[in-house]
DNA sequence: AATTTATTGTTTCATGTTGAAACAATAGTA
DNA sequence: TACTATTGTTTCAACATGAAACAATAAATT
């Protein structure tokens, strides 16, 4: 997380953003490490005493992966009392040499506000910020112990997204301008889980009304070249 | 909403509540009214230092409905800078008679964490609280203008209930114990905000599996009398 | 006791949707 | 020219849904 230096936050609010991407097959979301303690934990944030909960997570965003206008969606609000360690927080700040005093409400319970992210994987330079030594990319089946809830965090975030893909047509924003119609089964195939009926999927897609088919794409294989689609951006 | 007092709550962070209830023909939510400002409200609350969110939200409940267990669902945080009027909660702080300091945090922004209750109306014996003089039930279909951004966590209350009405079996909460088939449909009508199929609504419901038929239940109308029905309880 | 009325429970049938499989087309390779 | 891998399309059975008709029945009326 983003520490808070001489600007002003909310106390005892944050942020935490699950960053989803996609490689070309699998979905994976972007995790923060903090070297000298070995711990891994969500990208987050504060939100400043003047800013909106939305436009602090932007910036946020903003900040680690270079990207303006990112799709942005918030899904749960945590605010137990067990899903904060002071201890964790203490060792994190004195790793980096960050003196904060004693009492500082960073060491005392916080409600963070959980937003996904959707991007477009091919387009990101992950950027660490002050607390952290590293970010990447961990396949959202294979995702680390976090840190703090984080784990559960993430759980709720790709449940989120499961019901809500197709009410929303959330595929857009992990693709390229332009893509097959097996690459966007890929797409639904990771995030969902399971595999889907090609006819089907095909047929479905199709009926929605959504995609614009454009230009054959010639791989190289020998077989048919299958079409490139683009989503219909509708006012 | 709650006022707070000696007791120390998290600052810059509130909830409001949009409680449900079926008056047996139409949904309704309970609204405070502040006397001597003519405003109405949701009814909200702050969170103790200690307490978890959830339990914040029960507490405030509780003491408003008297009710213990009551179905209770986190849909959104609201964190928009235009969401508050200082000038407004001045004005209801002064109405009161509360002396507050003129730079507390309650005259700045805050963040919101909203969340709905669904109740067997027949059993609330609304209470106010220490801030506001009435509270009543308001149908949804006509709700007043609402203090702050109020009215728009209304409708954003209902938007959530509606997608999540068959999913999560909601109606259970809004009826009694016993109820007939045509009273579980005027709940979904009432809901949905549209006229259901009278066949068809019991084809579906009965085929769910979510039913048990009771004995039947003589109105004294010169008809057929209807089954009573309770839900089927699973662990 | 037979008839009437309002309401509830059930069935029917046409239409739509979905799941699984087969069929058709085609870009390269052999 | 045949072969292979992949994509696009069609088919058909199974299932779900919407609208209407039919059947049952509790009480009031004759």
């Amino acid at each position: 997380m983003s520490l808070p230096e001489a600007v002003q936050y909310l106390p005892h609010i944050a942020y935490d953003s699950v960053i989803f991407g996609f490689s070309g097959e699998k979905l994976k979301i972007l995790l923060m490490e903090y070297h000298n303690t070995g711990w891994f934990a969500l990208p987050g944030g504060f939100v400043k005493i003047n800013e909106p909960l939305d436009e602090a997570v932007s910036r946020g965003l903003r900040e680690r992966t270079g990207l303006e206008s990112i799709y942005l969606e918030q899904f749960y609000t945590f605010g137990s009392l067990e899903r904060v360690r002071p201890e964790a927080m203490r060792k994190i700040l004195q790793a980096q040499h960050k003196v904060v005093p004693e009492k500082h409400w960073l060491f005392e319970r916080f409600i963070s506000v959980g937003y996904y992210a959707l991007i477009d994987y091919t387009k990101v330079e992950p950027q660490p910020d002050a607390l952290s030594d590293s970010i990447d990319w961990y396949d959202v089946d294979a995702v680390p112990q976090l840190l703090f809830d984080h784990n559960h965090i993430v759980e709720k975030a790709l449940e989120h997204l499961r019901t809500h893909l197709d009410q929303k047509l959330l595929s857009v924003n992990l693709l390229p301008e332009r893509f097959t119609m097996k690459e966007l089964q890929q797409v639904y195939e990771a995030i969902l889980g399971e595999k889907q009926n090609r006819a089907n999927f095909q047929r479905k897609m199709l009926s929605l009304g959504i995609l614009e088919r454009h230009e054959k794409l010639y791989s190289g294989g020998s077989h048919k070249a299958p079409y490139l689609y683009s989503f219909i951006v509708q006012n």
